[in-house]
DNA sequence: CATGAATGAGTATTCATTCAT
DNA sequence: TATGAATGAATACTCATTCAT
């Protein structure tokens, strides 16, 4: 799924080596500061320049590094997007199959739970697909990445007799990564009103009941 | 649900009766036009002016009426939100309960289908929804249209006895919204690879499955 | 001297013989209205529709009776500056020569704290003749008027040896009128620091010893 | 007094050592084309890119520069406001009291008449401070700059038995900055008519007898 | 006479982008 | 490498002016 980790960041961190160094941790802090401000007020209205001062840099090395708005975009939705499946192998404890399935499911929600400004970020990345065609193919490519582990558990859950037969796979996968991410949007949208823990235990309970053989 | 309506616009219609009628039908141009323009490139990305001559006006006009930018957007979120419920109707023809909990999820399917240019704009307020809180006001009063009658069939199934008692009415039609959205979503950002019908034909399988005393 | 007065206002009155008198009317209150409006903020500062509204009247109006905002603004100069001199008779229960003059000089003071409004229009109107060369014209022609009556009386004081024979009427004149509006100014701009009472009575003061025989 | 002196503009000049060099150089650049600009058509009627042109930049840098329009109005004044006092010391020849008062007034009419651009923008501005609450502030501050000096001459006067003793300091000081700004006023409405060293030699007779012991 | 709808030119303003330091 | 000065295109917004009712 589109599950967000932190990355390490070493702000104060040790002696740089060499300029490449240097210049990765400028990108990435150029990147932190753009996860923060886009979390706030979307992927249209920042400035390149309040990034760069943002990151405690100046205001034109954001475009010096991305080359343009656009490719800091990119380069922001590559960054939040390739933060998934890092965190999915915490799910593996669990057996293959349905058990590990929900784990999956759970994960997805304490993960946005814990990082809520990566997961509006990822959600404005995926909001804005729908209107901008070069964000479309990083977020294909990330729902064939999200939606396989859940139906490889599917087929596992069948195979081990733990989910219903008649499931299709993949379609039941589709619906569930369109379940979790609704969810999840109806909360990052009215956090004050929507109780993340019930959602994850309904939608949980919901999931068992539709499955079960 | 967040249902969408098509209103009967008359473009190159009978002559304007008062001064009145001529504000009216230019508003209500305007609005189409943002739709049609907004439905492509989404809530920023493009200019007033153009939508004031889409619409067969001057570039000054939605400037204008709307008084800004935002204004605008504002409108046109009210607009399509306001579409809202009209069509509701249609499920009515089944009996309260879960048959017509089903119906109204059908609807949802099959009205996204009949109107991607509406819907994709009504996604496009609800992602937007995420970072403008201006927007945020107006989605929480969808959000509550769309779940009461969501909530009131998931009582009446009970009541009935076509529904588990142990389902808790409110979460779950929030859940249920959430599954229909982001299902909705994943059609409108990848059309070609995913077909509305079978996904709907899941969801209401899988809705039956767990909803099932 | 500039002297101001104000209008027989008839708000609420008699019964409009002709269209005649409601244009003569409506045009009043028109000016009325940007009177009180471009004291506050000035000659440039404000939209012809605020002003058709601030009289009660349509947005449309001002442009329909002045043509252009040119056209309201030289009306308002020329309502306001043809005030000048109704007020002076008042002064002329001294006999002409020191005495009157000095009684113009005090009038002068005087209905500037009587009517702050419009003397904040005509200091306005007289700021702006220094780049618009189409108040100038009125304005050149306010100062013939505002000057000869104060050359005439010095004329009259040496005359009568009341004013020191070597006293250059007209040069002293324009001075005279120079210092008026000098310090009238200062009051408006500061009204708090600055007593109109007391630059009054140094006024006068220091205008006896300076034509002091 | 209001003194104005003309900074020492080097156009076309030589290599610019840093980049706040440059900046100084763009923003008194800038200054001057609006002060030229502005001495012609007052402090509204004019675009922030003729600005821009006319100082040999772009048709962006004022807006880049000073915010907005009302930004470089602002730092226009402030601009013109501090030359005050800078040409001051030339009157410092004469021995404080009635003579380098006269002196000081001499140099007001002077300096107008020798530097009629800054002086045009300065009273445009004295006049926009009428209905600007922004200017009149810095309006207050050259009040007070520009009546001490006179304010204390007088005192330097009377103590020297050159000044009448029952002279009220300030209230005259106030008077006489007046009488210099609406004197010099006239002139710049209507210079054709008005000869400035007429008006300053009938200021300075006047302004003897007045303060005569 | 009076209203207010609609136009469209004029401009301030923003800011990605380029370029000199 | 990094800064920030300068550009100039894009565009929101204002509002006098025109015109239909």
């Amino acid at each position: 799924m589109d599950a967000v980790v932190s990355t390490n960041a070493k702000p104060g961190a040790a002696a740089r080596r060499s300029q490449l160094e240097r210049r990765r941790e400028a990108e990435r802090r150029l990147l932190q500061a753009a996860e923060r401000i886009v979390a706030e007020r979307g992927l249209e209205r920042f400035t390149l320049a309040e990034i760069g001062e943002a990151a405690g840099y100046s205001r034109g090395l954001p475009a010096h590094y991305f080359g343009s708005k656009e490719g800091l975009v990119g380069a922001l939705a590559t960054h939040i997007v390739s933060g998934f499946g890092r965190g999915a192998a915490r799910a593996e404890k669990h057996p293959a199959g349905l058990e590990r399935l929900l784990g999956v499911a759970s994960y997805y929600f304490e993960s946005a739970g814990r990082d809520p400004v990566r997961t509006r970020v990822l959600f404005a990345v995926l909001g804005e697909a729908l209107t901008n065609e070069a964000l479309r193919t990083r977020i294909g490519e990330l729902n064939a990445h999200s939606v396989k582990p859940i139906a490889d558990n599917i087929r596992a859950g069948i195979a081990a007799g733990d989910i219903r037969k008649s499931v299709n796979a993949n379609a039941t996968a589709t619906l569930i990564l369109s379940g979790l991410r609704g969810a999840v949007t109806q909360w990052l949208i009215d956090p004050k009103h929507i109780d993340l823990k019930t959602v994850r235990a309904e939608f949980i309970a919901s999931l068992k009941r539709s499955l079960a053989p």
